[in-house]
RNA sequence: GUGGCUAUAGUUCAAUGGCAGAACACUGGUUUGUGGUACCAGUUACAAGGGUCCGAUUCCCUUUAGCCACCCCA
């Protein structure tokens, strides 16, 4: 669990008695709290980060994109206009505020309308098609928070433009599920679905509508609301009597226009061929309203299967249209860190290891201390990663330090080694210790860095 | 946004209507320029505000935050 405080240090207080009148009126106290729903990435955490950033990375030079990186805020109508003004994000959810010049503004709920508005602003339609581009960063929404739940959290995007063959749809959900296998997650379910073109959508959802309204008095509370924001989501309600209803309601890919139904069925053809473990979901809708088509979502699936989702996306083939750049068919996917990354815990994936010193620079007395700045550096400049503690005085204390970082060699400077010019230098493992002139001292670490290897990594082989 | 549960050192947990303890972690020491273990010592907490009471960390209320369910989603 994690504890919030509120600290007034007491201090503040003391002053507070000598001068009252000045700090009561002019300032609040500073509330020593990050905002509700919004996490520090703490440095013993960064590994898991650095590994998932690489993940994306990789993958997505592996498939072809390229990375872009667009501003956090943007007008608030792009996005009111292109996920849906009636949809949850956009409605209850957007960081929206007025800025000193008057502009209407918001912090990205999302990637894809910002980078649509990028795609059209800079003419990318010219560029050989697909154009495929990649995305990382935090993305905002005013929810309440939960467990893999924030206000911020960090998503990899990845959309591609100008391809309309469901080739690319499966090359997207294969990129996604490649995306968790790297990162060490196992037993992935991907369920997909197709929610047609606007005709058909609109087609089957009047349809359902219609269904579930005959049957309307045999649905709970809940989904007699559903019907009238989001009838879909009658089709996922856990009451017995809901259930028995939708089992007999339409589906969606039953009600598809022929080209919509060729579409998913080649798409499910391409999945097969891929062997990925995708299952179709006919109640699978999502959030947004600028999907079209194909829409999916990846799950971890060694819990029970109302586990949030690790990340998402679809077919967007009318947006660019919509939003006035040249008619471009488009698919995006998208995946949070957060919980790919409390997931990747959860199965013990193994993070990222970053590189550890292999040298400790010990220094003692203060000449020795003047000098031991320098010397760090020039071992810096000759690549040679070196932790040191040049706060703390005694050798026993830095020496202390050097074990618990597992160093493989210990340089010693002080008195007598200064004015010598000379470094002591010292085998951790062994115990061993040589004297080496200064001048050719990076020439022996990286010898002895050599032949020590070995022995050193299996003494210290504990994290 | 609705409902429920929770809140004690950096972390994991105790106890208590009247001095808040432990473990791990951290700092230093066990003679002078040498690590681990052991031993010793030290630093650090009752989320905030109000109420009841002689007295509240403990009981009550409010706020804040975390978690859970709904909603939604990544």
């Amino acid at each position: 669990m994690i504890r919030k405080k509120i600290i007034k240090p007491k201090k503040v207080v003391k002053k507070a008695v000598k001068k009252p009148k000045l700090e009561k009126s002019k300032e609040e106290p500073i509330i020593l709290q990050g905002l509700r729903g919004m996490k520090d990435v703490l440095p013993q955490d960064q590994s898991y980060w650095e590994q998932a950033r690489r993940v994306a990375e990789k993958l997505a030079r592996d498939y072809g994109f390229s990375r872009i990186d667009i501003p956090l805020v943007e007008f608030a109508n792009l996005f009111t206009r292109n996920i849906g003004a009636g949809t949850d994000i956009v409605e209850k959810e957007m960081y929206a505020f007025t800025t000193r010049g008057g502009d209407k503004v918001a912090l990205r709920p999302e990637f894809t309308a910002g980078i649509c508005r990028s795609f059209i602003q800079h003419g990318m339609n010219v560029l050989s098609k697909p154009v495929k581009l990649f995305s990382i960063g935090p993305v905002y929404r005013y929810d309440r928070p939960q467990e893999g739940r924030f206000r911020e959290h960090y998503q990899a995007n990845y959309d591609a433009f100008g391809e309309e063959d469901s080739i690319l749809d499966a090359q997207i959900i294969q990129l996604a599920h490649r995306f968790t296998q790297n990162l060490g997650i196992k037993n992935i379910q991907i369920q997909v679905n197709s929610i047609g073109c606007p005709i058909c959508k609109k087609n089957y959802n009047s349809l359902l509508v219609n269904y579930l309204e005959s049957k309307k008095n045999k649905l709970c509370q809940d989904c007699k609301r559903r019907l009238e924001n989001n009838p879909l989501r009658a089709l996922d309600c856990k009451e017995d009597k809901c259930f028995q209803v939708s089992a007999a309601a339409p589906q969606s890919v039953d009600h598809l226009c022929e080209e919509c139904r060729t579409h998913f069925k080649t798409l499910l053809e391409y999945l097969d061929e891929l062997d990925l473990p995708y299952s179709i979901n006919s109640r699978l809708v999502r959030g947004l309203d600028y999907y079209t088509r194909t829409v999916f979502e990846i799950y971890s699936g060694t819990e029970d299967a109302k586990k949030n989702s690790l990340g998402g996306g679809g077919r967007y083939d009318r947006l660019i249209k919509t939003m006035g750049g040249e008619d471009t068919p488009a698919i995006g996917f998208a995946i949070g860190l957060e919980r790919a990354i409390a997931e990747m815990k959860r199965v013990q994936a193994k993070p990222y290891k970053s590189p550890k010193p292999r040298v400790f620079l010990a220094q003692l007395g203060n000449l020795a201390k003047k000098k031991s700045l320098k010397l760090f550096s020039e071992l810096e400049k000759n690549g040679i990663l070196t932790a040191e503690s040049f706060g703390r005085g005694s050798l026993k204390s830095q020496l202390k330090i050097a074990n618990r970082l597992g160093v493989e060699l210990t340089l010693i400077l002080g008195q007598k080694e200064t004015l010598d010019g000379t470094v002591l230098i010292k085998n951790m493992a062994t115990g061993a210790q040589e004297t080496v002139s200064a001048d050719k001292l990076v020439d022996a670490i990286k010898k002895k860095l050599k032949t020590d290897n070995v022995i050193v990594l299996h003494n210290n082989n504990h994290e």
